[in-house]
DNA sequence: GTAACATATGAACATCTGTTCATGTGTTCA
DNA sequence: TGAACACATGAACAGATGTTCATATGTTAC
C-alpha cells in the first residue's frame, strides 16, 4: 500500500511552485490554456490520494474475496471466514484489521467469537462494478 | 502491484483441497451450512483476483490523478499530462503504460506526440463513487 | 483458579512497487 | 543527412505489502 508521490529521492521532477499556474516555467507544455482549465476542475491531490488508499485496500485478492464473502453472508465469524475462503486464520485476521481500519467492515463481539459485517454501502458498488467490468469485458 | 493469495511459503495453511467444499477436513467451522452456502454463491478466486488487478491500478495517487486528469480532459499528450498533474514526463509515462496496458486509457498518436484517452467507461464510475465516497462520509 | 477455545498481534521474510536518472526510439523540420 | 523534440524504456534503490510461525489477549466452562 505505497502512496508514493511525495518525493523521494533526491532530486525532484523539473517542475517548480506548486499553486503558480504555468504563469512561468512551464517546462514543456503544448496547449497551456487547456492544462490550466483541467487543472482548475481537477481533483485536489489530498481527495486523490484517499481514493487510492481506498483502492489499496482492495487491491488484493484475499481482501476481494473476504469482502465479498462478508457481503454475501451478511455477517461471518473469524473461522467461517477462514474456512471459507481457504485462508488461515492469522491471514484472515490481518486482512479484517486492514478493512476493519479502513471502515469497509464492522466487527461485533458475542461471547468468544466475532462478527464482522459491511460497514459501508458504496463498497458493495464497486465490487459489483469491477466484477461486472471483468466478466462482461469493458465496452 | 502484489498478488500473494498463492502460497509463497514453505508451508501452506491447514486447510487442504481445493473444491472439498467442507464434506471433511473441516479444521474450525462454527456454522457448517452458512459457510457452505455462502461458499457457493461466493466469487470465484480467479474473478476475484482479476478484480484486485483492477483496483491495483487505481491503488497508487498518482494514477488516480492522471486518470481523472485524462476523464476531466477527454485527451491529453503526454507532456500536458505532465504538467497537469505536476509530475515528470518519465514517470508519467510509466505510469500511462500501466494505465495503458490494463484498458483503462487508449493511446492514439499524432506526429511526434501521443495523445492518451478514457478506453472504459466503468473505471469512471469507479472514481466517481470512490470519490463520493471519501468527501461525503460512507453511509 | 485452570483448560480450552476464538481471535489478535508481532517479528521475519520474500517479493513487489513507485520514483529517479540515463538512455533509447520514433517523428518532424531544416 | 542531422538536430531537436516527444515519448518510452531499463536499471537501481528505498520503501511497502502479504504471508507465515509463534505468541498474546480475551472469553467461556469447569
Amino acid at each position: 500500500m505505497a502512496d508514493t508521490t511525495a518525493l523521494r529521492h533526491p532530486r525532484g521532477p523539473v517542475i517548480c511552485g506548486k499553486n503558480d499556474l504555468l504563469d512561468h516555467c512551464e517546462v514543456h507544455v503544448v496547449d497551456p490554456e487547456r492544462v490550466t482549465s483541467v487543472r482548475a476542475r481537477l481533483v485536489p491531490s489530498d481527495v486523490a490520494g484517499q481514493m487510492a488508499s481506498v483502492f489499496k485496500v482492495l487491491a488484493d485478492q484475499s481482501r476481494c474475496r473476504l469482502m465479498a464473502a462478508i457481503i454475501e453472508a451478511g455477517e461471518l465469524c473469524v473461522c467461517d471466514l477462514a474456512a471459507t475462503v481457504e485462508m488461515s486464520e492469522s491471514n484472515v485476521s490481518h486482512h479484517l484489521r486492514v478493512l476493519r481500519s479502513n471502515g469497509l467492515v464492522r466487527a461485533r463481539r458475542a461471547g468468544k467469537m466475532v462478527f464482522y459485517s459491511p460497514d459501508d454501502a458504496h463498497i458493495r458498488l464497486l465490487l459489483d462494478i469491477t466484477r461486472e467490468h471483468v466478466e462482461h469485458g469493458p465496452e
